[in-house]
Parts: structure tokens; C-alpha cells; sequence
DNA sequence: TATAATAGTTAGTATTGCCTAACAAAGTAA
DNA sequence: TTACTTTGTTAGGCAATACTAACTATTATA
């Protein structure tokens, strides 16, 4: 049986082995880096390591960085496959904002049900995305893999469609919501400055200008898939 | 902040009490009874009881029985409605079936989020009695009332609807899908034997017999309502 | 390379929630 | 009323999860 706090300690290993430079790659990660992103103190995840190794959840020597096992890696896939079905559930069928999904899904992540994670699925269609553009794992574990480019790297003249977002701070999505983007939203590239390499964008009709900040955490593609 | 332990304290104590012999009526909760229906040891009860007190959510005093506040009441009365709703929501829009329910509602109903419930409720329809027929408190922790009576005490030649069951173990529901009959069935009562004090119905043109204790605990009502 | 900075570990402590064992109070029945 | 039974309490322990403080290894830099 694998407690909340442990599961909340996979889920985190899979998201900072996913920061690595190249898609497919997994990143190495160190107790302190671990500790910071959980915001508890190197000790306290240092027993929790101890932990996670007898139940073989991870691989780990002393001093040396941390790495999940075939079964961590399971475990924490299914954790993530929840709370991205649990944040499409509240966004498509409850009608929550993007702001307000993540951290009721903290919580639904943890409930234990093979058959209701099963009826969330199908009553959901069987996503592939979630609301915020990130695959979701399907119940074997195999994620969902599709071709991304920031918008920062569209050329002038071009139009692409908003697939995800790369940041999901409260703040980048408010600011988002205000400008009325969201999933799916088309976007046409009608400037790029060279001085602050901020972008002139029309959606619908209007045109505006967003930093390069902004467009570097929108990712977009030619079409909606 | 109340713990999810606390929580199901809390809900265990509304259970009991609500046991009292009349309606409306409360039933004074000693240490032992409560240990025994959470399956716990007294001296564990006893050390939480000291916490609900100092938090103020129960009336305790040394070797006296137990009553909740009206802090207490609230917080408890907003588990339950929790409960029943996801009851009602996992039975109604997942097709959970009615035995399945229970233990997936025991870990949603600590779900926080005033949000998350009000969005349920609303897709449900505001509902007043949850899949077992037990009413579902409102927000403000109102009870929807209304009168039901045991099956035992239908007359023969009279017939009534089901309204609810006052026994939620797996065995007596299992037996109640095997038989077909669940909120809503209409019951015919031919025959009252005296002998053992069964009684003999007819279900949608189907006649059989039913022992005095599952009449027992079969609640009935002249309409649906 | 020596040393300072960073990262990782250990030891000792606290809290929650559970246990057993021993004991005290209250209730019941001879 | 005494003695037995049931109920409730206390004391002492344990596991999980977190903390601080002190220490050690590794890495980076002068």
C-alpha cells in the first residue's frame, strides 16, 4: 500500500525527471531539489527515500542522485493519469475554471478506485489532453505524445492553434484568461520585434501584443489533434 | 482544521445518536459504543475525545457520555452530505451499482472544496434522498423530512413504494438486486402469514415471499415523494 | 589543490492516531 | 451492600511524517 504522502513523493520524481533538455529523456534528480520543490526539508525527504527504496519504489545509493524503479514509475504515471483525468472532469463537466482545477485535483488524485478512475474516463470520452494542454497516461502508463512549438517560434504571417501551456501558475493562467485565450484558441502571427522580441498577434479579430515571456509558455501546432 | 479522522468521528456521532427510539430525538454516545462501531480501542477514542473538546466540537465530561456541539453537528451534518451526494452522484451518473457506492463515497466525502460540492448537487438536480433513500442534508445542514413505514406494517391487500432501507449492508443489498427491488419498486401485499410473520407480495406481475426481517427493513411510503 | 559552498545524512524531537496493559468508576445482580 | 461486569481512563509504546541542529560528502572556485 502506498501512502498519500508517498504517492505525492512519485508523482513529484516523475515531474522533475521530466524537466530534462530533450523529449524522452529523463533527468536525474538529487534529494535537495526534491525537498525544495515538496517545500519540506532535505531531512524529511531523506527518510522518506529510505521508504520509497524498501518498497523498492526507487533507486537510490547514498549521496548519489535519485531514479524511480520500473514500479515507481507506474505508481506515479497512475497518480498523474487521476489528477489529469480529475482536473478534465471539473473543467468539461463542472464547468471550473482553469485556475481553480488543479488543487480540487490535489486532493481527487489520491482516492483509490480502479473502476472510478475507469467511469471518469469514459464519461469524459477517453482524453488524450487535459485542460491545460498535458497528455494524459492512459491506463497502461503510455503518454500520449504529440509535436509542440512555442509560439515564440512561429514565424511572422503564420497562424497556428493554442495545444498547451507550459506554465501553470495561477498567475500565467489568469492572465491568460483575461486575454481570452485558452486551449484551442487560434492565433495569427502578424509581427515579431526584434528590440524586446515581443509578438503582434489578431485572435478573433483583435489584435494585441504579447511579451516573448508569454509566448515562449504557449504552446501551439497547425491544427487542433 | 478538522482531520479526516476527525471527520469520521464526527460522522460516527451523528450515526449514533440519530439511533435514538423516536424520531427527532438524540441518543447520548458513550466512549465503548463509539470505539466499537469505528473498530477502534477505547483508549484511542478516549485521547480523540480530549482533541474534539479542546476543538470544541463535542460536550464531554470524565466517565459521562458524549454529545456534539453545535460546531460539531455542523461540521459532521456537512460530511454526510458530502457522502450521500457522491452516493448519489457515483449511482446516478457513473451506474455504480448500489452495493459499490459506499466505499468510494467513505473517501470522497473528505474531498474540501464548498465548490466542488455545490457543483455536484447542481448536476445532480438538488437532490433530497441519496441512492438508500437517506436524506441529504442541505447546505446549511437542513434535513429533508418525510414520512416513511416498515414494510412489516403494510396491510394485506394494500400497496406501497419503496422509499428507502434502513439497512445498508452489501448482504442485504445484494439480496435486494438479486430480488429487483430498489427505490421506487412498487409492492403489492398479498399476504401477511402469521406463522413466521412473513408476507407474501407481488412485484411487477411477480409473486413471492419475504422474511420478517427484510420486510423490516424495506421502507415504504404511499407515493414517491 | 585547498577551501568554501552546496548537497546529503544522522540524531533527536513533535504530533497524529493507533495499540496493549493496568487500573478506576459506574452499573447490575445476588 | 457486596461482588461482578461493563465502561472509561491513564500510562507507555509504536509508526508515519514533519521539524531543527549538527555533521559529512561532494562539487565548485579561487
Amino acid at each position: 500500500m502506498i501512502s498519500l504522502t508517498e504517492e505525492n513523493y512519485l508523482k513529484a520524481l516523475i515531474y522533475l525527471s521530466s524537466l530534462a533538455p530533450g523529449i524522452e529523456e529523463k533527468k536525474d534528480v538529487g534529494t535537495s531539489e526534491l525537498a525544495s520543490y515538496l517545500k519540506l526539508k532535505s531531512s524529511t525527504v531523506n527518510e522518506m527515500l529510505k521508504r520509497l527504496k524498501e518498497k523498492n519504489l526507487i533507486n537510490h545509493e547514498k549521496y548519489k542522485k535519485i531514479t524511480l524503479t520500473h514500479s515507481g514509475e507506474r505508481n506515479g504515471l497512475k497518480i498523474v493519469r487521476k489528477h489529469r483525468l480529475w482536473e478534465t472532469f471539473l473543467f468539461t463537466k463542472l464547468d471550473f475554471d482553469w485556475v481553480e482545477i488543479h488543487e480540487v485535483a490535489e486532493q481527487l488524485e489520491h482516492i483509490k478506485s480502479e473502476k472510478l478512475v475507469e467511469k471518469i474516463d469514459r464519461l469524459l470520452g477517453y482524453p488524450n489532453f487535459d485542460p491545460h494542454g498535458d497528455p494524459i497516461p492512459d491506463k497502461h502508463g503510455k503518454i500520449p505524445q504529440r509535436i509542440t512549438k512555442s509560439l515564440s517560434a512561429v514565424n511572422k504571417g503564420e497562424k497556428c492553434i493554442v495545444l498547451a501551456v507550459s506554465d501553470t501558475s495561477k498567475d500565467f493562467l489568469n492572465y491568460l484568461e483575461d486575454l481570452d485565450i485558452s486551449i484551442k484558441t487560434e492565433i495569427f502571427v502578424i509581427d515579431k520585434i526584434a528590440f524586446d522580441q515581443s509578438i503582434k498577434i489578431k485572435i478573433r479579430q483583435e489584435q494585441f501584443s504579447l511579451s516573448r515571456k508569454v509566448a515562449d509558455n504557449l504552446l501551439v501546432g497547425d491544427k487542433f489533434n
